[in-house]
DNA sequence: GCATTTGCGTTGACGTTGTCAACATGGCAC
DNA sequence: GTGCCATGTTGACAACGTCAACGCAAATGC
């Protein structure tokens, strides 16, 4: 093992994240249930927010192996594009503080670098699958992840959750095109 | 005037918002701003959240306004569409201090019926520029939120700003179809 | 006309949190 | 052995959201 008393805070924070949210994540906690005390975090962390970071790589690393394994079920293009929306969408809703914690901490830019190569992976490890090989496929790959983004906190967030519309209708309107005539 | 201290409250809530960002907007600084005691915002608000909720309801009320006028300036569908997207990133980008707190802030639902029905405003005011009349047009418009939603927070978080893709060629892929072969 | 309730505002106090400082301790290099 | 450095600890502080208790003026009831 590289570091395991880092690993253990990462640990701990996820446990915490999932258990009792966002919110609970405290230094102190962390540390506490790591059986240390409540300033241990700061001899691995530069302070909260590098925690959470390192947490948030976490995250999404899981992110990205539940979307490869769902979108490799399939072979034909459109039903991996569809796999790759009900799978993302799937996760953000069956783990909302994790994916809470991705994109609600407001980590600057520029000051976590593994985060931003953890999403740069994203993108090269599942573009092959779902955005083709043309030179479009750059621009391909980021809308297929901002729209799934977007459609991910409409349905944890709740507008879309209880309006009685169906998330297979939104995707279809999605992979068609929103410029089609509906 | 119905209730003017409310009001001034808000007021001074959207001043710090602005200026120092959503960490700046404590209920101290935002009763002070306003020329009252810590405690004043308590006699018009329940609590924080509240308080941010109803700083959430007009700066929806101000996007929607944003996207209508943005969206009008053009007779052609597509048009119209590509309008949509752009001027709600723009709105996002040029404010995006408000545009996180709307989402990030985490208001539980059912809990702020006036925020729950601003949204609905806005899909109601645009929907019929932009999401047609058809039996799809429901799909449609939150298929058109919630992609532009995503693409405004990856333009203003930053996986998208600086890996040199092009806004345009991403709603250009958004408004063929993500599922089109590129 | 007077008593009382009610709306709005205030200060005091408390617990929680992130973080700075200062201090302890153990292993390693020399 | 002696000094250094990584790691961990406790003490303290300011800021925050919020509960209580209090003050006061306008509205209300009789």
């Amino acid at each position: 093992m590289i570091d395991g008393t880092r690993t253990r805070l990462i640990d701990s924070a996820l446990s915490l994240l999932r258990e009792q949210g966002l919110d609970a994540v405290t230094l102190r906690a962390v540390g506490e249930l790591a059986g240390l005390s409540r300033m241990a975090p700061y001899r691995h962390f530069a302070d909260k927010t590098a925690l959470l970071a390192a947490l948030a790589v976490r995250v999404i690393a899981d992110l990205t192996a539940h979307l490869a394994a769902a979108v490799l079920q399939h072979g034909e293009h459109e039903q991996r594009l569809r796999a790759f929306y009900r799978s993302y969408v799937e996760y953000a809703v069956e783990h909302p503080e994790e994916y809470r914690l991705v994109f609600a901490s407001q980590f600057p830019v520029g000051h976590h670098p593994e985060l931003e190569e953890a999403v740069d992976e994203v993108m090269t490890a599942l573009s092959p699958d779902v955005a083709g090989h043309g030179p479009r496929s750059k621009a391909t790959m980021a809308a297929l992840l901002a729209t799934a983004h977007g459609l991910a906190e409409f349905a944890t967030l709740g507008p879309l959750a209880h309006k009685g519309i169906s998330l297979d209708d939104i995707i279809d309107v999605i992979v068609k095109g929103v410029g089609r005539p509906g």
